[in-house]
DNA sequence: ACCGATATTGAACCGCCGGTCAACTTCGCG
DNA sequence: CGCGAAGTTGACCGGCGGTTCAATATCGGT
């Protein structure tokens, strides 16, 4: 059975995924070398073999999520010219918390790589860094939200604004992950539009999502 | 040395302190039975004489920490009286996010304790059932707030909005914890609020807080 | 003064986990 | 065909972590 079979790069990805369904059934910390391994039906020393350590296993598997999982947002979409900017900003959170509540393992996985990333150095800063690459996509939205209502935004920095727009994207994400079933995106969505400015409030959600 | 020293209650409390402390510097994961014990200077025995198991001394810090952290707000201040709902409602939410991203270490391990929830059932539950009571407590003036404006909050329902303000506290406090650094929580509490209808627009900072 | 309940110790047990390694297999190439 | 590089296996090691346990010490009550 052994010998050169595949090339190095299927069998990566492999293991990848098996990381992956471990790491989502039994959470970052249930994560072994040889639960990944059997899962890819591999031995443990072949995996160690393509992935000299675990914590090599680990980074990879982060970054193999955080292709998954930050992707920007898209801010050029037909249908959204002419729109006025805090209308077009507001659609951007409400599909950006749509599609994130839609796969809530994969938000569990980011979580549990976070809690890890306080104490890991190097997860922590591989975090950080895509995290400013996301919130840096909703620049141009907010810079054009500002401009268009100077008296409104005043003294509002476009650094805070955009936090807040992310943060506000993950205060909904948390929900979405701690309780899936009782968690109503719509009600919520509802009731966060009507307590921001009127932009979208009665807009119905965006066509073919649920 | 050994014999009955000092009464049980004592033991435990000495026990959740040191449980505590190494949980803050080494994570949930890197606590150990022996870690707290030798942080608390006893033996591993008489640890596991007080807390059977290590789950009952996890669980027992998850209670410990959620008395520490998920504290209902006070919502009958003095200073509060006539003001407007909004207002009010505006400013429970400032004093909470002030409070939570002053304590990121209580925050951290909070957060890490979620993410075992997301596989163990029974913390998982504590946690809700937690939870819930503290989004409860943001009900009345929720309400008041819909009942002020009803015209804005037109289909809003409670159950949404309490969501939203709790989501959105929870949002900053991870914001906080990700980056304690670099957060400036005046920048943010400034972007939100010019958001969200002008109710404290320009309001200044709770006075006596930083 | 003694006894049983309670507190306390530290060694020992066992299972798992990350990582190493020598052996073996297969492949591409000359 | 043969050789070296790459792929693959499974046994093995050292260590650690949760838990058990027999032995001991101390206390309150009678």
């Amino acid at each position: 059975m052994p010998g050169r079979k595949r090339p190095p790069r299927t069998r990566r990805e492999q293991i990848l995924r098996s990381a992956y369904h471990v790491a989502a059934r039994r959470g970052v910390d249930g994560l072994t070398i040889r639960l990944v391994a059997s899962d890819a039906r591999l031995s443990s020393g072949l995996l160690l073999f393509h992935y000299k350590t675990k914590r090599q296993l680990l980074l990879a598997l982060l970054d193999w999520l955080l292709d998954r999982t930050l992707v920007p947002p898209d801010l050029e979409r037909r249908g959204d010219r002419g729109k006025p900017p805090l209308t077009v900003f507001l659609g951007t959170l409400r599909r950006e918390m749509h599609r994130l509540s839609r796969e809530p393992a994969h938000l569990r996985l980011l979580f549990a790589f976070w809690v890890l990333g306080a104490r890991d150095a190097e997860i922590g800063a591989r975090m950080r860094e895509e995290l400013d690459r996301y919130r840096a996509a909703f620049r141009p939205i907010v810079l054009a939200v500002l401009r268009a209502e100077p008296a409104r935004f005043h003294r509002t920095t476009a650094e805070g604004m955009t936090t807040v727009a992310v943060s506000f994207i993950k205060g909904c994400a948390v929900q979405a992950m701690i309780d899936p079933d009782g968690f109503g995106i719509t009600q919520y969505l509802h009731a966060a539009e009507s307590l921001i400015g009127r932009g979208l409030a009665s807009a119905p959600p965006p066509a073919g999502r649920r």
